[in-house]
RNA sequence: GAGGGUGUAGCUCAGCUGGUUAGAGCACCAGAUUGUGGUUCUGGGGGUCGUGGGUUCGAGCCCCAUUAUCCUCCCCA
C-alpha cells in the first residue's frame, strides 16, 4: 500500500518542529512572566460536552469518534437500532459518545466548572494544544492545528485585559514580529446597533462590519441594507465606520455621534482604561482603537483585540476579547473571564516570511566525527561522549565510508564542523577540526576539544 | 454545502492535432578519485502513466465513472 497520513493533517521535519517549538516556547515563557499556569486537557471530550457550543455549522464540524465493541453480539442489535438514529442525524450515545476536541475554550470552561471549588479566582491558565475540525482543508486551513490560548476568569478587572495587550506587545517583540494591535468594544457595537435599529440587528451589523477590510464599504452597504435598514438608519453606521484620527479623538467622535447610547459611554470607559496604561506598556505606538473591529463570534461583551503582521498579506494572527458567562452553560454561572490567542501556524508563516527564525534553529549537531576505521571510531566515540556531557551535540558518522560521502552528510543535517581522526591524529593525539562553511580547518590536542566547541 | 484545477520515476514536472520501446532535472548507486566535500564527466537502477470501464486498428493524451489531492466561496484559526 501507499503510506499517506489523513487529508488536512502534516508531518512536521526536525527543521520546523525546532521553528515552531521556538514559538511555543517564547509565547509559553511571556504567559508564565504574567502569571498564567499552563493546562492541558485530553484529545477527546465527552460528546454530550462540546455539542450545542460552537453552532450548528460548528456542531457539524465536530470529529466524532465510533465507540468501540459495536460488533459485540449481545450489542449488534441496539446498533442497528441506533444508527438508524444517526443516519437521520441525530447524536446517539450507542454509537458515538466522545468526540476530539474543537478548540480549547469550551474544554477549559469544562475543566473550570468541575474545579471551581478548588481553584482560587481570578484563575490565570495558558494552554498550547492540537485541535481537530472534520472541515475540509485549503490553504492555512487543517484538520489538526494547534491553538495557544491564554485566559483569565473570575475577574471583571480591565487591568486584565491591559495585561493581556501587554503580553501580546512582549511576546511578538521577542519574536521580532512587527504587529499592530488593535481593540474595540463589543458594547460600541451595541450602541452602535441600538441607534440604528435595535439590538436585533446587532449580530447582522457586526458580521457586517466585520468583513469591511474584505469587501469594502459598498458591499457592507448592501449587506446591511438587505437586512432589513433603511437608508437613514445605514448612515450613522457609514458615519461610525468613518471615524478616524488619534485614538482620543476617535473616542470623541465616538461619543458626539452615538453619546446618548449609555452603553456607548461604557465602551468610552472601557477603551480609556486600557489606553491610560499605554505610556507603560513596551510599545504602545503598536496599540489601535479599530471601531470596525467586531469579531465574528457572539460570545464576548467587552473589550475585543485582534491582532494582525505589518507588512505581509495575512489574516489575523491573534485575537481575543471579554465574555462573560463562560460557565453558565455547564451550570456554574457568574464566572467572567477575558483571553487571547495566538494564532501559530499563521505565526510561523509569518517569520518564515520575513526571515526571522534564528539561524541556530537549523542545525542539530555542532560537529560530525568521521568514521575512518574502528580503531579511529572508537578513539572518536570517547571524545563524542565528553563533549555530549558538556552539552555539546556531536555525531558519529554510522559506517566506515569514502570522505565524500560523510562530507556530503554533514551538509545536508547542516553540521557546521567535521573532525577527521586518522592514524596520524590518534598518534599526536589530536583532532583534525574542520570548518565547512569557511573550509579552514585546524589541529586540536583531543583534550582541549571540548572546551573548543563550548567557546563557540 | 457549492464550484474549479490536478494525479506520469523517491521529488519537481515535460510528453505536439491519439501513432513504434514514455522523457528531463534533482535525488540515489557505482566509477574517474584506497585521508579532504560542494564542480565536472561517465555509467546504472528504478514507471502496471491514481483506479475501473468505454471509444479506436492503436489511448499517458478523447469520453464516462470512481478515488486522492490542491484551490475558491460559505465558515473559520
Amino acid at each position: 500500500m501507499k503510506p499517506s497520513i489523513p487529508q488536512g493533517t502534516r508531518d512536521f521535519s526536525a527543521e520546523v518542529v525546532r521553528k515552531r517549538q521556538f514559538i511555543f516556547k517564547t509565547i509559553s515563557t511571556v504567559f508564565e512572566r504574567y502569571g498564567y499556569h499552563p493546562l492541558e486537557t485530553p484529545a477527546m471530550e465527552n460528546l454530550e460536552t462540546l455539542m450545542g457550543k460552537y453552532g450548528e455549522e460548528g456542531d457539524r464540524l465536530i470529529f466524532r469518534i465510533l465507540n468501540n465493541g459495536l460488533d459485540h453480539p449481545k450489542k449488534q442489535e441496539q446498533a442497528r437500532v441506533d444508527f438508524e438514529k444517526v443516519l437521520e442525524g441525530k447524536n446517539v450515545p450507542g454509537i458515538s459518545e466522545r468526540a476530539l476536541k474543537y478548540d480549547l475554550t469550551i474544554p477549559f470552561a469544562r475543566y473550570v466548572a468541575m474545579n471551581h471549588g478548588q481553584l482560587s479566582f481570578p484563575f490565570r491558565r495558558y494552554q498550547i494544544q492540537p485541535v481537530w475540525r472534520a472541515d475540509s482543508p485549503q490553504k492555512g486551513r487543517y484538520r489538526e492545528f494547534y491553538q495557544c490560548d491564554a485566559d483569565v476568569v473570575g475577574s471583571k478587572s480591565l487591568l486584565n485585559e491591559v495585561e493581556l495587550t501587554s503580553i501580546y506587545m512582549e511576546a511578538f517583540a521577542l519574536l521580532k514580529v512587527p504587529v499592530e494591535i488593535k481593540i474595540n468594544s463589543r458594547k460600541m457595537l451595541s450602541a452602535l446597533a441600538n441607534a440604528c435599529g435595535g439590538q436585533e440587528y446587532l449580530t447582522d451589523i457586526t458580521v457586517a462590519i466585520d468583513k469591511l477590510d474584505k469587501i469594502g464599504i459598498e458591499k457592507v452597504k448592501e449587506e446591511i441594507l438587505r437586512k432589513g435598514l433603511t437608508e437613514e438608519q445605514y448612515s450613522i453606521i457609514e458615519k461610525y465606520l468613518h471615524i478616524s484620527g488619534s485614538p482620543a479623538e476617535q473616542l470623541e467622535k465616538a461619543a458626539a455621534l452615538l453619546g446618548s447610547e449609555p452603553l456607548c459611554e461604557a465602551a468610552i470607559a472601557e477603551i480609556r482604561f486600557i489606553l491610560d496604561y499605554a505610556d507603560k506598556l513596551s510599545s504602545p505606538e503598536s496599540l489601535f482603537v479599530d471601531f470596525t473591529l467586531a469579531r465574528g463570534l457572539n460570545y464576548y461583551t467587552g473589550i475585543i483585540f485582534e491582532v494582525k503582521a505589518k507588512g505581509v498579506k495575512m489574516g489575523s494572527i491573534g485575537g481575543g476579547g471579554r465574555y462573560d458567562e463562560l460557565t453558565a452553560t455547564f451550570g456554574v454561572p457568574n464566572i467572567p473571564g477575558v483571553g487571547i490567542s495566538f494564532g501559530v501556524d499563521r505565526i510561523y508563516d509569518v517569520m518564515e516570511e520575513l526571515g526571522l527564525f534564528p539561524e541556530s534553529l537549523k542545525s542539530g549537531a555542532r560537529l560530525l566525527f568521521f568514521n575512518l576505521g574502528e580503531k579511529e571510531t572508537k578513539f572518536a566515540f570517547s571524545l563524542a561522549q565528553e563533549l555530549r556531557s558538556k552539552n555539546v551535540a556531536a555525531e558519529i558518522f554510522h559506517e566506515t565510508a569514502k570522505f565524500d560521502k560523510q562530507f556530503k552528510y554533514a551538509e545536508k543535517k547542516n553540521i557546521p564542523f567535521v573532525a577527521i581522526i586518522g592514524s596520524k591524529e590518534m598518534e599526536s593525539n589530536t583532532v583534525m577540526v574542520k570548518n565547512l562553511a569557511t573550509g579552514e580547518q585546524q589541529s586540536i590536542p583531543a583534550n582541549e576539544l571540548a572546551a573548543f566547541f563550548e567557546s563557540k
